[in-house]
Parts: structure tokens; sequence; C-alpha cells
DNA sequence: CTGAAAGCGCTTACAG
DNA sequence: CTGAAAGCGCTTACAG
């Protein structure tokens, strides 16, 4: 069935069909009109040959391409995995399909990895940027005038849509349930200042406390990456400083897992003589033990957001910046007690 | 800098360093030899245009791509996503791109995606097939004679390298370790029977069982989908079945974290009365309460080993397809007690 | 090294 | 619908 050995080519169809080249380009483009048997003949026709269309031609040609580079800090994070997964399930739906790299918190890779995705010629870009980064870092994507949705992390002065959550007010959340739950002594074990994450959740976490009297003696905070590892870290950090506390606040699912081992180690008892609340709610924070309260952002409503954003930008919607921070919401399990 | 507008071509930059398009191509690919003068004149002029390669024509003249295509079941599966960071690790560092789609358990859309991907031109493609496969569903990939490796799920007849886990001799090491904390009765939530994951562990645990004297009756076995949801379910049926066991080895970790859950639910408890076995020793399984024991196989082992053999085979080693079955480990950790 | 040219496989404007 | 042709941006063989 298949021809194998030389590339079969739209001309190739077009003999073998008894139709022009153009005709072929059509049926398989769904463009002009024709005869449906006149479609039919060329379906077969490919079939018989095993055509298998070169879209880098196409690309050359027409200068459209159905690439989408997504940039990202690491797949192996189950957020952006989770995040991945939706924005792929779209992207694919509509005929797209992703180019993925992780960039980490590397400025100078994230840079190569632009250059990269933009030399394969894509036809937008997504990107969660990594710590640090600065408008400046992004430019060749807005040279090459490709539309691009940032998340996440909001980097300021970009011409991009941005699609993240409500940070602060997640982590405020956290803070008023701990309240509520008559705690008075505090710990939190935060992301990269670096980041704008990082940076609002522990922000919105202690000016909520202190905006209820909490004394700023009362708030521990360590920061550091958002990995299991920092939040084992972290946690042992904040015992051997001897500081009390019976709440603690989390950056993310991650960070609160790590956490949750390095303090049953040594002897705290989470949903017991501790709280802790992360924030993704990840798939695992209800199936922990002691299920794990958890801001929920939804990774998959994010990655529904950015990829329709895209799409309608690389369907040629224009317009100013778009902005949204979807609204978190506090899924309280038992690793939340009563002070 | 940057120049906006039309798009900067190779004869540009030729014309701006006041050299040939040939010269420049050659600067560009490290090919042919050449003054590191010129080669700097060039570079000055790419930078001072704001040129940006286009991958897409060099395939065109050239065949070559540096494109991969990378199929899976689900990049939100924790075991895909760490395969698939070390993967692209790897890749991006020799050069290449990996473009990414899951296929589910969907023959329909493997075949569409494999489809997709190849017209794309990619240099290369690995993928783990989706639940039922055969090697006919693969046989564009065969035509298009590009080099594949197949990965965790074993398809017979096909002409690729693979790369999985030694499942069985797994399986067997986790009822070894229940046979000697003197258990004798058992149960599985295996994956689904149309993988060789799925196929193999259970065969794997039952036959050791069953080598070592005990009696069918004394294995449950529960399967179907790899997932958190179906651990969860499974141990719901396996309680509501009457059965009694005191030993349960989950098809993955995945599998056993919604096991946990679902047991802890209904009075069991993990480590105490109930000894529990995952397999891949996700991150998660070290933090778990108690502490997973897990069957390691390493996800980042296969993607090192898959991203090895696909660049060999991209590079032009021929030879006969190569098989591996990485040897597992047991990691033992609180999830398992003497009976 | 230069310079001029061919050609990869498409899509598309054009005249019929 | 056909048929013939141009051209996207590269790489590369060729003569110098």
């Amino acid at each position: 069935m298949a021809k194998q050995g030389t590339k079969v080519t739209v001309a190739d169809i077009a003999k073998k069909a008894g139709v022009s080249v153009a005709t072929v380009s059509n049926a398989m483009n769904g463009t002009g009109r024709m005869a449906e048997a006149t479609r039919e003949k060329v379906r077969k026709a490919m079939d018989e040959l095993g055509f298998v269309r070169d879209y880098s031609a196409a690309k050359l040609r027409t200068g459209r391409s159905r690439l989408v580079g997504v940039l990202i800090q690491d797949v192996a994070n189950p957020f952006y995995g989770e995040f991945s997964a939706t924005f792929e399930a779209v992207l694919t739906r509509r005929g797209f399909l992703p180019i993925l790299a992780n960039i980490g918190e590397d400025r100078e890779r994230q840079a190569s990895m632009i250059a990269e995705v933009l030399a394969h010629g894509v036809a937008g870009m997504v990107i969660s940027p990594c710590a640090s980064s600065i408008a400046k870092d992004l430019a060749p994507i807005i040279n090459q005038r490709i539309p691009c949705v940032t998340f996440v992390r909001e980097v300021d002065g970009l011409p991009f849509d941005f699609v993240g959550a409500d940070d602060y007010e997640g982590a405020a959340l956290a803070a008023r349930q701990f309240l509520a739950d008559g705690h008075r002594n505090f710990a939190v074990i935060g992301g990269l200042e670096e980041t704008t994450t990082g940076h609002l959740r522990v922000k919105g976490f202690v000016e909520t406390l202190k905006s209820e009297g909490i004394a700023e003696e009362n708030i521990h905070v360590v920061q550091g990456p958002q990995s299991r590892a920092f939040g084992r870290q972290g946690a042992e950090e904040l015992l051997k400083s001897g500081a009390a506390f019976t709440a603690v606040f989390c950056h993310n699912d991650l960070v609160a897992m790590g956490a949750s081992a390095g303090f049953i180690e040594n002897g705290r008892h989470i949903g017991k003589d501790l709280s802790l609340i992360g924030f993704d709610n990840l798939p695992e924070a209800e199936l922990w033990s002691p299920p794990l309260t958890s801001v929920e952002i939804g990774p998959r409503s994010i990655g529904d957001q950015v990829a329709e954003w895209l799409v309608e930008r690389m369907e040629g919607q224009s317009g100013p910046a778009r902005a949204t921070r979807l609204r978190p919401r506090l899924v309280v399990r038992k690793s939340t007690v009563t002070a």
C-alpha cells in the first residue's frame, strides 16, 4: 500500500487522481469548493500512495505554522504537567501541536530556548517566565511579532496576555482559615521572592495576619525554590530555629508534601498539633494522609484560558493585552484543625 | 537593534557582512572552514539585523529536521512527566526539540497523532503505545523510515528499539517481600491487561506467590486503568468483596496513592493492619504517610536510555532493533510490615 | 573564500 | 475545476 523510498508529493497525488495540484491542495485543506467525488478521488490516491504531507514546505510558502512553543519551568512539576496536558488537549483539537521546553530558573537557558523555538517558526508561544525575568528577556518574541501568552508568573512591561491566579487573595484565604481556627503563631515556607507567585503569596499571607493584629515576631518566614526538597528543608529549618508555631502555610502542594514529611519525621503530627495549608490543590492533596487543605487555583483552568487566548490571537484577534487572575478557592481538609 | 516588519534572510546577512550566502550558511552551521574574523563579521550582522533562522526552510532543502516527536499516554501522569523532563533535557542538549502529544489509551487518537507528528517532518520519534496497540498501528513510522524508540509498553513485531523495565521481576520482588514478611492473603490492584505492563506485573506477582505455595483463592485481583481514581475504586471493590487480605500490590504509585486513601477511609491502617507496595517510586512515595514501599524502575533512567538510543539512530547508526528491560529495585519503607 | 543558481514541497494567483 | 508557474528561505554543488 504505502510507497516506500522516494517521497510522495502533491504532484504524485495529482497525477494518480487525475486532477491538478491545486485541487489536491484544496482537498487537503478544505479550501475552494469541489465535488465530493473529486475530494474522494484525492483521498483515495493519498491512501494508496501513502502520502504524508509536509508542513514545513507549507510553512515556508505561507508563513503560517501549526506549531506552538510551550516554555515552562519543568514539566516534571505536577502543576506544569497538569497545565501542559490541558493546554495540549485544546491545542491539538484546533490542529496545533506543542513544542515543549523546560527552562528551569535559568535566564540564559530561557533566552536560548526562546530563540530555538522561534527558529522553528512557531505560530504562537506560551511561557511561564523563569525567576528574575525582565521584559527585555522576551523581546525576541515581540520582534518576531508572534502571539504570546504569559502565565502564572507575571513580568512587567510586556504586551502579551497574562493568565494567572490571584496569588495574594489565595494566601489571604489561608491566613483567614488559620485565624478562624484560633491559631496565633505562624510559619510560611514560601517560594522564590524573585517570582511574582513567591512574592505575592508570602505578602498576602503576612499582610492579612498583620491586619488582624498578629505581630511580626509571631510569623516565621523561610523562602526558597518551589520544590519538595525545599519543603522538607524549610520544615527542618523552622524546627531548628526553635520558633513556636501551630500553623504553616506553604508556597504550593509540592512544598507542603516535603514539609509534611519533614515535620512528621521530627515528631509533629499534621492535623493534630500542626495545621498545614498548601497551594494548587494537586490530585495528591486529596489522597494525602491526612488529606491536605489547599488553595485551589486549577492548572487545568489556567491551561484552558491560556489556550483560548492564544488561539484567538493566532487567529488574528488584535486589541490591547489582557490579564486575568483566576479566583482561588480554599479546599478545607483534615490537615487543618483548631489550635 | 532588531529590524522589525519584513523577514531577515541569509541574503540580508550576507550583504550586511559583505560575504556570500554560502559563507553565512557555513558560519551558522559550523560547516566548511573559515577565518574567525569572517565568522565574527557574520555573527555581528546577525545580531544587528535581529536575524532568526528558519529551520523549516532548512528542513525542506536538506530533508533533515531538529524536531522529535514524543507520544505518551498523558504528561499529567507523573511517571511520564519525569520521563519527559529527562528526555527533553538530553534532546535539547543535542540540539533537538520535542513535539509532545498525549494519546491516552485511544488507538484512533494515536494514529492521528502519529500522522500529525510525521507531517511536521520530525527527525525521530519515541512512543509508549496505548493499550491494545498492534504493530500495524505504527506502520506509518516505518514507512517514513524515521528512527523510533518504543518504551515502557512493548508491542510485538516492531523493528524499533525498546526500553522498558523488567515488569515481571519487579512484581516478583514485591511478592517475595510480602512472603518474607509472613503474609498469606493477598490482593492486587493491577493495570490494564491490554498493556504489557499491566499484564506482566499481575503475572509476575501471582506466579511468584503460587510458586511459593500460595493458593489461587488467597490472591484477589482487580484490574483497570493506571489512575489514582482506579486505585481508590479498586480498594473499595476489594473491601466490598469481603475478601481477606493483609498485603496489596498496586500497578504503580498513582494507583497505590488512590488505594491508600480508599483503604484509610474505610478504616484500614496502612503499615499496621495492611501492607502496601507501589511501583515506579515516584518522588511522592518517600514523602507519603506512611512512606510507601515501591518498586523503583526510574522514569529518568528510561528517559536517558530512550534519548541515547534515539540520538544514535538519528545520527545514522543502523543495526538490528535492540531491547532492554531495566532491572527493578525494591525500596522498602514503612507501608510494609510483618503480618 | 565568492557569486550565481538550482531545488526541496508546498500554496496560490492567474488565465482559461 | 485545469494547467503552468512563481516563490517562500534555506543549503549545496559548481566554477572561479
